[in-house]
DNA sequence: CTGAAAGCGCTTACAG
DNA sequence: CTGAAAGCGCTTACAG
């Protein structure tokens, strides 16, 4: 490939006055600089990436960790369309890379390899399928420990609370079922994700929560999980629950997938929706909205927790003072057809 | 941070020395070895891979660049999967970026910068967005300048067969079409995504090529498009189509999504599926399998589209002679319960 | 078995 | 206004 010396040598200059042409540094004259640009453009020349960062110990690179497995979210792909904005905006290099969202250690070892290759500020989306002792330690020690700033998406750093932003998925549940209740509910089932998620614990226990404040009776023979936590596992836990032959009015579901099918598992066995059983879902994926009928659902602020994150992360690459306050952010209703009122 | 002369120096040896050790070259006794280690330990030393890989001269990167604003597909996440987990095996790291899926310039630049960065080979996902002039001959140009492999995915470069796989939209429109010819019905219409999208002219012409080889009326008002080519899109298509009050059996759409969204429309109307009119998806989306009725399809191999183009990819970064043959693939049919048999 | 030296492609004071 | 030299952190023949 044609390099700097290839330039300067047609050029007849040095490498010194290419560089500071393309730099716009030091002072050349208009000649030579009309020359250089002449030189490269006919040589296509273009700059080693590698050798500038190297040589000028910075990058502008910013690393962006994503975990795999997501086929089914929409987070995912919102995440990097905003933050290769982000990117292009602040003029930095946005270098993705993935790593199996089950191993903490392995996103640790990934993120050392962004270090490696000098960028500048790393964000680590934290899949909520890891769940092991000690990562909130593991992460808050591996961010003091960086020689650039870390942010991590879709977790609580309590001891961090300026390098992380994270749903309350406890309180995002709650807002569904306090709903149901206040609507006049009371028998209220609920179909889990599993439970080896984090998100799916936290929603589950929301749910509990909101059983509880209302004085509410709790039977664990009204939570029912599936085979996954997407349409197929939503359909099992139905039909466990229709199953179970209890009584109940209303089913909140860990997420929006499950809702669609716990709906086609209660149309299946003659149960209409909302007529005998109303169905509130969670995230409030697009799709909800064009069933049959359209299901009830807490929207969850995806873009604003990745802006979030990306003020955060620039802001330490500056070394400016964080000024975001609310790292926690929970959702807002979506009243559907899916559910109906119950009167006395 | 620590370099390699830190550790060079604790030992007591010289930086080649060190580099030996770590490059498994070269005879190194097994004390100074031990004590290398032990040093790089001690020091947490991590080599600048930026420096490594000017020194050596590659960089066993492979460079992945996918379109922005991909919101509903789940070809780009598994294109993120599987390309990673390709990475992964090769020992190479994958670097991925994105680019505004609109713009062929843009793509162009990304690549330029993924060489800038010393990428080994690229795999560049090319959005059917983009339909510019002459960008076939841009992308063989390309190729042929590029000191590194291009793999160019869902394109076709009819001159150069080894550097792209692609898929036949026509055949898969046709595909469903021709079924449901064969199934009875004769008065079929289409639901048809935004035009300024490659996919989805290529779609529309393989419903005009059925129609025609059947000798079946190519009537124009049987095509509807919305304001967009997802939900949203198909609902408003469909109504348009039902306004007409013209007389079909079966509508095929442009995606499964559209399909759902066509779905709700004719149910609103008090029109059933498929006892009144049937109905026929595209790309085969998990969620057609839940709808009420499920949704017919055509299931689009993604994963194979993508597995080639890694084999593709690696087999030109050894300088092999690809073997892959078939660069172009179609789908396979995936009868639900949406379309019925129309008997004279 | 080990180290001095040159080189990868660039930038950056500094001297002229 | 321009260039020689040193340096970024590594690797790689080569000499000893």
């Amino acid at each position: 490939m044609v390099t700097i010396l290839d330039v300067a040598r047609q050029v007849g200059v040095s490498k010194a006055t290419v560089s500071n042409v393309l730099n716009s540094k030091g002072r050349v004259s208009e000649a030579t600089k009309k020359a250089v640009f002449k030189a490269i453009e006919e040589l296509d020349y273009r700059p080693n990436v590698l050798a500038q960062s190297l040589s000028k110990q910075v990058s502008d690179t910013i690393g962006l960790l994503i975990p795999s497995g997501y086929h089914t979210s929409r987070y995912i792909t919102r995440l990097i369309d905003m933050t290769q904005e982000l990117a292009n905006k602040a003029g930095k290099f946005l270098m993705i890379t993935q790593v199996d969202g089950n191993d903490i250690e392995l996103g640790i070892q990934s993120i050392r390899k962004l270090i490696d290759r000098r960028c500048d500020g790393i964000i680590y989306y934290k899949s909520s399928h890891i769940e092991e002792i000690d990562i909130q330690n593991k992460l808050e020690t591996l961010i003091e420990e960086l020689p650039v700033p870390l942010v991590v998406l879709n977790y609580n750093l309590p001891n961090k609370p300026d390098y992380c932003v994270w749903f309350d998925h406890v309180a995002i549940a709650q807002l569904a079922v306090v709903n149901l209740i206040e609507r006049g509910h009371k028998k209220i089932a609920y179909i889990s994700g599993q439970q080896h998620m984090h998100t799916s614990r936290a929603r589950l226990q929301g749910y509990q929560d909101a059983m509880k404040k209302a004085g509410l009776e709790l039977n664990s023979r009204l939570i029912a999980g599936g085979s996954d936590s997407h349409y197929q596992g939503g359909y099992d836990a139905c039909k466990k629950l229709i199953k179970r032959e209890l009584d109940f009015s209303a089913i909140c579901c860990y997420s929006d997938a499950m809702a669609i099918g716990a709906l086609k598992a209660l149309k299946e066995n003659g149960i209409s929706v909302p007529e005998d059983v109303s169905i509130f879902g969670l995230d409030n994926d697009y799709v909800g909205d064009f069933m049959d009928p359209p299901i009830s659902s807490i929207d969850v602020p995806v873009d604003d927790i990745i802006s979030i994150a990306g003020k955060l992360l620039l802001e330490h690459m500056q070394n400016k003072l964080p000024t975001s306050k609310s790292n926690s952010l929970t959702g807002q209703l979506v009243h559907r057809k899916s559910v109906k009122d119950i009167i006395d």
